[in-house]
This record gives C-alpha cells, sequence and structure tokens, in this order.
DNA sequence: CGGTATCCAGGAAGATACTG
DNA sequence: CAGTATCTTCCTGGATACCG
C-alpha cells in the first residue's frame, strides 16, 4: 500500500471534494521525509543512485529505493538502467517533477522567510505555563 | 516531541543548509494527515471546536486537538476561550496562517491540475510487469 | 553497483471513557 | 462544549543481510 495512504483515506473516505484529495494525495507524497529532498538533488541533471545516497548521507537505501520508487510511480521521475558492469542508474525528473519543483520552492520560499517568526511563536507559546 | 520531529531531524542531523531545514519542518507539518484540510477550513473565518470537527467529520477529538495546538503552538493559528456556559472556543487563522494559504494553495492548485496525468501515470506503472 | 527481503523500534492516529 | 487520559493498532522508517 502507498504511503500517502493514511492521508489519503481520510479525505477519501470523508467524501471531501475531489480537489482536497488531490491536494491531500500531492501534500502527502510531499511531506514524507525524503520526496521534496530528493527532488531537490535532481532538479540540476540526473543523478545514480548512490551519488544521490551520498549527497543526502542520512538516507538508508531501502528509504532511497522506496521514495524514488513512489516518484517514478506517480510519474515524477524516471529511472533509466545501463546494462553495463558494474550496473548504472541514472534518475532523471520529469516534465512533470520539474513543474512540482515551482510551487515546492514557493512554500520552502515562505517557510524560509518566516522559519524566525515560528521558532520565536514555538519559544513563546512552549514558555507559557511553564 | 513535535510531530515536525522525524522529517527536521533528518535534514538537521546531515547538516543541511539552513533553507532545506526550513522546508522541511514547513512539508512536515503541512503533509501530516490534518493540517492543511483545517488551515482551509479557518481560511474563511474563526470556527468553533465542534463546528470544525464536524465540517471535517473523520477526525477524532484528540486529532483535532493536537493538529490545533500544533498550529497555535507555530503561531498559525490563535485559540481564544469565552468562559460562558456551556464554553465556546474559536480557532482563527493569524496572519502567518493567512500567507501559508497563498503557497498551499498553489500546491493545491498544481495536485489539481496534474491528478489526472498522474493518476494515469500510476495505472501504467502498476499495470507494468504484472 | 543497485537493489530486495526481513526484522524491529518508535511514533502517529483511532477508539473509548472521563472531566471542568 | 471542549477538552484530557489511556490503551491499542498500524504505519513509517532504520538496521542488517543477502542477491543479480
Amino acid at each position: 500500500m502507498s504511503p500517502a495512504h493514511t492521508a489519503v483515506t481520510a479525505a477519501t473516505e470523508i467524501g471531501l471534494p475531489g480537489e482536497c484529495r488531490a491536494v491531500n494525495t500531492v501534500l502527502t507524497r510531499i511531506g514524507d521525509k525524503w520526496t521534496v529532498l530528493i527532488v531537490m538533488m535532481l532538479a540540476d541533471g540526473p543523478r545514480r543512485f548512490n551519488e544521490l545516497k551520498r549527497a543526502i548521507g542520512g538516507i538508508s537505501q531501502r528509504m532511497l529505493t522506496l521514495t524514488l520508487r513512489g516518484l517514478e510511480r506517480d510519474g515524477l521521475v524516471t529511472r533509466t538502467v545501463f546494462p553495463t558492469i558494474p550496473p548504472r542508474v541514472d534518475y532523471a525528473l520529469t516534465d512533470l517533477g520539474h513543474s512540482l519543483l515551482v510551487p515546492v520552492r514557493a512554500l520552502g520560499g515562505w517557510a524560509f522567510e518566516h522559519i524566525p517568526t515560528i521558532e520565536a511563536a514555538r519559544d513563546a507559546f512552549d514558555k507559557r505555563d511553564d
């Protein structure tokens, strides 16, 4: 079952309008632990499996595979196998994948801009009550 | 510990640039099961606790409380208690919360626009191999 | 090199019951 | 009405070992 399942079922089972389901589908994929990081890594061009793994540093082989498979399934990434020895596999963003970068970067810009405010709010909140 | 913890630690521990941490913080909050749904509900004005609960329909009391607390902690939502009998609590978006709607709606728009493509890609992917 | 398979720990979320 | 407390289930993700 897809990692997007939980949040999607919520919207689906409740019977919300289609746009909400769509939003939730995407947001769940986007919100998972590694997807955005990987999409960002692929922004400048194709990368090999272990190249991504090294570049990210803290990701397990399993999660890199799973995340890339999910992106491939959604048509955001292509997987190209070169049957050489040793084997070589390139991952690259599709046009759809590149188009996703636009709103993701918008959200990133928002985050970057407001992080100080948010962290201040957190500190203030945590200091209340004691 | 905050629900945003897992995805954030990833970026933090690896030592990625600040913008990546910021992006991940926000995306994790955004990507959780109920946050966006609730923020959308509050877009048009304040709502009471059970009003939100009914409007969403599938959320447990516990998750509604937790999600609202998280939003309040991050300074995205205000919580106003009217000490009447029966008690009444209003939740409303802050300016920061409203400003978040902009990039979130952009992402929602992207999702809405590309959902047919994505679902087609999924079907095609799932049909490969058999 | 680029995976897959398996096991396991921890957190997220649901159900239920109780309270000011 | 608007929560809190507790218990339990399920899912995500990490570690490890093995395969083509």
